[in-house]
DNA sequence: AAGTAGACCGTCTGAATAGGACGGTCGCAT
DNA sequence: ATGCGACCGTCCTATTCAGACGGTCTACTT
């Protein structure tokens, strides 16, 4: 129980377990699927995440008795209270634009041939979120409001690069 | 000149030092009042990083004499050519969203809540943002053009949030 | 029944990053 | 001459990244 300190990664754990028990790989497959276009972690720290989040009294663990002895992770209610906390928090850290495309154009490479391989990756991108829009379901839950935001700004990259591209 | 992986934050110091030599403290100055915005490096981070490099062979260092004895870096042409590679390479990195708000959205937090507090935040970036173009040259350098896109993003999270806190 | 391909599942390691505590050094105004 | 605040830099611990590596299960073949 002893006190760690906690990330947005951890929250990402906390947020996906309280769906239902998972095991670290469930989480991974979860992830693989969703929300990592959004916020990617890498596969190796969802499995050392629920650990240190056990080891904090957030999450239970058990093991399955089968042969591949899973384990399998659930909310405690400490856990439940710590992420139902920072939901309703309102939080004062705000985005980086830590894109790569965009560190290039500020230290000075060439705009207009930049903007082209720019423009392509993020019109697959827009593309790839329209078609996952199209087949996730109509109800307004978090996930598809956070695909729509996804959708605004990877339009807004495409109205960005291709002004660029047209100007150069 | 051992071969060393080169990340992001690598180019930005490179990408700064181009502009002319510059000791760590002076690098730590620029990121403060232009591109931290964008792209935070930790400012201890700013202290390693031209080492490692200089370890590198893309960056030559020299001490100054005088009492504070600072020391001073500069680009080799390795480093030269490392960069300029970078910068007309036609990257296939493209962004995350990793953004706070956003993830509390995804995992359930309360729409318009939310929202609201987003919304402030987005609002007085965006307006540190305009300001700063105003107040910045006119010619269409590097850094404009990456604050132009910022500004865009900004909108683009205006918007969104306002439209979530209308609707909620 | 034994073999094996391929998917499934998980661990480990070294390098890099984050974040902040801490400590020196300088000029200038008492 | 001394003490204050700004200037400048290092160090440490926890965490994250990236990816190599290694087991285990199922299903299908022979």
């Amino acid at each position: 129980m002893s006190s760690i300190r906690l990330t947005p990664t951890s929250y990402l754990v906390l947020g996906l377990i309280r769906l239902g028990e998972a095991t670290p790989y469930q989480l991974k497959q979860q992830l693989a699927m969703g929300l990592g276009d959004l916020w990617s972690v890498p596969h190796a720290q969802v499995y050392r995440e629920p650990e240190r989040l056990a080891g904090a009294g957030l999450l239970s663990e058990t093991v399955e008795e089968a042969g591949r002895r899973r384990r399998v992770f659930r909310l405690t209610a400490a856990g439940e209270k710590a992420l139902a906390e920072w939901l309703t928090d309102p939080t004062t850290e705000f985005t980086e634009l830590r894109d790569a495309g965009l560190l290039k154009l500020f230290l000075g490479a060439d705009p207009q041939a930049l903007a082209e391989g720019q423009l392509a990756l993020h019109q697959a991108q827009l593309a790839r979120f329209e078609e996952m829009r199209a087949s996730g379901g109509d109800a307004p839950s978090g996930p598809m409001l956070a695909l729509e935001a996804g959708i605004g700004h990877e339009r807004e990259w495409v109205r960005f690069w291709k002004r660029l591209s047209r100007e150069g």
